[in-house]
RNA sequence: UCAGGUGUAGCUCAAUCGGCAGAGCGGGUGGCUGUUAACCACUAGGUUGGAGGUUCGAGUCCUCCCACCUGAGCCA
């Protein structure tokens, strides 16, 4: 019996008989030869079929093997420059487990609305594989960051009973008859845990209801939001720097095929450095100005200005002290300008724009209570908030990074919906 | 919500001025011992998003509706 492996590991058993568990990822017949492309979720290998090698009946079940078939082929591992990745296996025996109905996704072009009503199909093409790896070490360089800080992870609920930020649109459910909301971010939920474990984090699916249609929106997203007591903006900033620096360095280290295979340009990667430009709001206006943006001095930078601006700079660009107004009621003001936020937002390079928005929080009750009354707030449902300003209040600050946008741009992708593996977007619910 | 765009075979797209509904891929059948999106031959495949209207005649022009795409606003 040959032994059963995968094809990531097939270099250890050039010249052995092994057994390889997949499916069919393409064929291609030349009379008494076939050749199978196998995939088994580790890579891809060339299983080729010589009539003269196996039982007639055999070679002429292979024929019947379609796309996406399922089957076990055990063969000899031979090197073979012929052949994609070097190797080839000489196969000696097939186990057919399934033969697959003829798959929607054929190897040729397909339209995106095509191939995200088969998103549950398409996640097993190799370029599909390559982000969401990419994702996947993503979030393991976010976890192993703030974890290796002495970090603790504490996860905020998803059902809440208010907003968090009082002019965006919520997601509305009935709970047993009461209304409550899908999360908009866990960050006030961390700032009670900030002042019960110093240093925390969570991670977790964050939703909008906004009716946003562009390549940069998902109603349906992941956040990673730390929150740390006794922290200052200048902090907060330190920490989101070294948090981008951990993940570009990450990729570059452990995806960089697949950075390739997605044809991403990794000396922008490798450009970047700490430490990242820092522009206040008056300076990033003046670049807008001098560039000829309609910009408005007083209003949130629209989304072609923050193209603008991180075009502008190869590493990320961090802005700071907008405008107050424009922001949300937690934010603590500047003491020497209390007109404008001690916030940052930072715009990854390239044009990608905003990953990450944050900064220092308001720490005085009375000053909490008044913001929250301006904003028209349901001051009731901020009860437990007021408490963590009434007991033992500290300056702190903390941020949240969109995933999917940091991925998105790591990946140098045109849009958002490939870094999740199920979207959810405004006109998306299904698969 | 607003602006612009698209909708034709399973998929990707053509169809001139309003004049016979087309191709490539994929599927099926046959051929080939080195294919990489193979190639060659044959073959099946259509309510042109929907409903009205103009016309001898509509994929094409007009009205309304629907779906999707790309932006804006809002945001990560």
């Amino acid at each position: 019996m040959a032994p059963k492996t995968y094809i990531a590991d097939i270099a250890k058993y050039l010249g052995q008989e092994v057994t390889l568990q997949g499916w069919i990822y393409n064929s291609t017949q030349k009379g008494k030869l076939q050749f199978l492309m196998l995939r088994d979720g580790t890579g891809i290998i060339q299983g080729v079929i010589f009539k003269g090698n196996l039982p007639e009946e055999l070679f002429d079940a292979c024929l019947a093997l379609t796309q996406e078939s399922s089957v076990r082929l055990t063969g000899t591992v031979t090197e073979d420059k012929r052949a994609k990745g070097g190797y080839e296996l000489q196969v000696s025996a097939v186990d057919i487990v399934q033969i697959a109905a003829e798959f929607p996704i054929s190897p040729k072009e397909h339209g995106i609305d095509f191939l995200m009503e088969h998103r549950h199909l398409w996640l097993r093409s190799a370029l599909q594989h390559a982000v969401l790896r990419v994702r996947h070490e993503v979030i393991r360089a976010c976890r192993d960051y703030f974890d290796d800080l002495g970090f603790t992870l504490i996860d905020a609920p998803i059902f809440t009973p208010a907003a968090c930020e009082g002019t965006t649109t919520l997601f509305e459910t009935n709970y047993f008859d009461e209304k409550a909301y899908l999360t908009q971010s866990g960050q006030l939920y961390m700032e009670a845990a900030a002042m019960a474990f110093g240093k925390v984090y969570c991670f977790g699916p964050t939703f909008r209801a906004e009716k946003s249609k562009t390549r940069r929106h998902l109603t349906e997203f992941w956040m990673i939001e730390p929150e740390v007591a006794y922290c200052d903006l200048a902090m907060d900033m330190e920490l989101a720097e070294g948090l981008l620096m951990k993940i570009v360095e990450r990729v570059l280290e452990n995806r960089r095929e697949e950075l390739l295979r997605l044809e991403r340009d990794l000396s922008a990667l490798e450009a970047i450095k700490r430490p990242f430009p820092r522009l206040d709001y008056d300076e990033a206006s003046r670049m807008l100005k001098d560039a000829g943006s309609p910009f408005v001095f007083g209003d949130d930078l629209g989304a072609p200005d923050e193209t603008l601006i991180s075009q502008n700079f190869s590493s990320p660009v961090m802005v700071t002290h907008y405008p107050a107004a424009v922001k949300a009621f937690y934010m603590k003001r500047d003491p020497l300008r209390p007109e404008r936020a001690l916030c940052v937002d930072v715009l990854a390079p390239e044009g990608y724009g905003e990953i990450i928005g944050g900064g220092q929080r308001e720490d005085d009750l009375d000053t909490l209570i008044s913001r929250i009354t301006a904003h028209h707030l349901p001051k009731s449902a901020f009860d437990w908030y007021l408490d963590l300003r009434k007991y033992g209040s500290v300056p702190h600050a903390g941020f949240g990074l969109g995933l999917e946008r940091t991925v998105t741009w790591i990946c140098g992708l045109q849009h958002i919906r490939e870094t999740i593996p199920f979207p959810r977007t405004i006109s998306r619910i299904y698969p």
